[in-house]
DNA sequence: CATGGTGTTCGATCCCTGTCGTACAGTGGT
DNA sequence: ACCACTGTACGACAGGGATCGAACACCATG
């Protein structure tokens, strides 16, 4: 049948504008979640799965780390098949936020 | 005899330049210390004794943070009698993590 | 020198969260 | 239908850090 052959997954994304300060920082404080940052801010496209990153954490934990993420409103994630395709929300992260994604992953450490 | 009036209780300061993101990150994720660094931004000069913060918590636990703090190069403190006087390094702190401190601490919450 | 004030250090405790294994749910291909 | 692949949900575990009380060091002033 496929209505909409978009199922999704029910994700719910929130306007990073409504963020928390206090979960913002938390969210950048990790050094996995930063990891996945910086390699979404390199490519821009709606080219890398969850799957794709090379982290060092099984997969139940690199999910927690993009669930985390999300909430903060720093990726969007769409449902694309079985793989799950993520986008740095640089503008409108760093609208609510000036300059602190920027001081947090365009970084070599 | 007094060689030297500062005895200064051998305080130990780091250049901001020589602080890790991480250890800068841990420090300003804590709420109670990025209090501390809104009152020392809005009070520059040299007027802040560590116990004339209003903070939610025990003296011991207060100096916990202080210590955090100077650790990540956030604060340099001076002994002055009794007191341990505090003060911001915004200029030294935000050449070494440009914007870093302003989007942190210059907000509502 | 005795006293009160300021701040640190040391243990102990508690809670949060990062981590993982396993089980489960969708998806797509064969 | 079956299977491989991708990602999530749940429970359990361990480590770290925030917190506190108590003891201690240092200073200033009677």
């Amino acid at each position: 049948m496929s209505v909409e052959s978009a199922r999704a997954r029910t994700l719910s994304h929130v306007d990073p504008a409504e963020v928390p300060l206090q979960a913002a920082l938390d969210a950048l404080a990790d050094p996995v979640r930063r990891s996945i940052l910086r390699d979404l801010a390199v490519h821009d496209d709606w080219t890398r799965a969850c799957g794709t990153f090379d982290l060092p954490v099984k997969k139940a934990t690199a999910s927690h780390h993009f669930s985390v993420l999300r909430a903060a409103g720093l990726i969007e994630q769409r449902d694309e098949g079985a793989r799950r395709l993520n986008r740095l929300r640089r503008p409108e992260f760093d609208t609510a936020f000036p300059g602190l994604l920027s001081a947090t992953i365009d970084r070599a450490d």
